[in-house]
DNA sequence: ATGCATGAGCC
DNA sequence: GCTCATGCATA
């Protein structure tokens, strides 16, 4: 019954997941390496079973390999904070004269190409969804045997580049000289796409966040992996040369552009809690009249009764499996959803499902 | 950093 | 219906 038509908030997700991705990208590559690849990959997953320590209970075999579940129950410190062994040659040669779609990137030194790549407002060129892709990918040139080898690089050369603790050695060393740069995680993911390198298009935050935190599945680590490498390459070297040139002006990110938070005022919240009481769902008038009574923009009052809503739906939900995990063998009992039944009801199931064995 | 959503491919 | 990679929007 409150689960009427989910708040439209994600109307702009469509248009650029269905942004047209350049075909040509993959025109050559038919090319064994790609069939080496996978076969690499599939290793890898293989391997991955072998692990010594699958800690999180909830994991089966099959599973998705999780670093943060892996490491969180290793901290073998000798072996994964050892050595940032140079990562094998797993990056491409790379021009960097045609890191930058623009005329002047002659003109600019290697920092301020890497940084151009962040900064130029234009589109990138070859800037498109990477699940496109991977349907291009996966069905046409490789065998579909699995979703792993989502990128037409170079195969991994030795397993080093697929252990995951080699992995993780990767990602905090990404990380630090990332930070060190002076570089966003969401500047990386836009840079990406100029680094031009075969089927690679741009990043979000998101997926670069998930990178250095490691959670991403292992075949999606090890394919990042060397993408990731080849941009951090590029951007020491661009370092580099910034420190002898001396000129960073106007180089590194723009800082100063910050966007302002709005915060709600303890008097505000506590009246639309009243409201939310009242009426969890109000109707557009509502919020505008709720809005303009409290001296909030009209859409301040609408994400915040989506986001109460948000917060009931998750503490309804963590209790509902606290109580599940106490009685394992009780009937399996769901949780009502009455509505129009759409998206909110398959979120809902998804989200169980999303615990593989929790109520076997 | 993360909750929720999307969409293709697979079974 | 599920997995998986990924992104948006927000905390």
């Amino acid at each position: 019954m409150q689960n009427t038509a989910p708040v439209p908030t994600t109307t702009a997700v469509t248009a650029s997941k269905m942004q047209p991705f350049n075909n040509s990208l993959f025109g050559s590559f038919d090319d064994p390496l790609l069939n080496a690849r996978a076969a690499q990959v599939a290793l890898a997953d293989i391997d991955v079973k072998n692990v010594p320590q699958l800690t999180n209970p909830l994991m089966r075999p099959h599973d998705m390999f999780s670093y943060s579940n892996y490491f969180s129950g290793i901290h073998d410190t000798s072996a994964a904070t050892n050595i940032y062994q140079g990562l094998p040659s797993s990056s491409e040669p790379f021009d960097a004269s045609v890191v930058v779609p623009t005329s002047s990137e002659d003109q600019m030194t290697p920092l301020q190409q890497v940084m151009a790549m962040q900064t130029y407002g234009a589109p990138p060129p070859f800037q498109y969804n990477m699940s496109h892709m991977t349907q291009h990918f996966t069905t046409s040139s490789i065998s579909s045997s699995s979703n792993i080898a989502r990128y037409p690089i170079a195969p991994p050369t030795s397993e080093l580049e697929t252990d995951p603790r080699q992995l993780e050695t990767f990602a905090e060393h990404f990380k630090q000289r990332r930070i060190k740069l002076g570089v966003t995680q969401a500047d990386v993911g836009k840079a990406l796409a100029h680094l031009k390198m075969p089927g690679v298009g741009s990043l979000s935050q998101s997926t670069i966040c998930r990178f250095e935190s490691l959670t991403l599945s292992h075949n999606n680590m090890v394919a990042l992996k060397p993408i990731l490498h080849s941009w951090l390459e590029k951007a020491e070297e661009a370092m580099k040369q910034k420190d002898t040139i001396g000129d960073i002006n106007g180089i590194l990110p723009n800082t100063d552009k910050k966007r302002k938070r709005t915060s709600i005022a303890a008097p505000e919240k506590r009246e639309l809690e009243q409201f939310f009481k009242q009426q969890p769902r109000p109707s557009g008038e509502r919020i505008a009249s709720i809005a303009d009574r409290l001296d909030l923009k009209k859409n301040v009052v609408r994400v915040w009764f989506c986001n109460q809503r948000q917060k009931q739906k998750r503490d309804f939900r963590s209790q509902f499996r606290a109580r599940s995990a106490a009685a394992v063998m009780g009937p399996r009992v769901l949780p009502v959803v009455v509505g129009n039944g759409s998206s909110s009801l398959k979120q809902e199931q998804g989200s169980y499902n999303a615990l593989p064995g929790f109520f076997d």
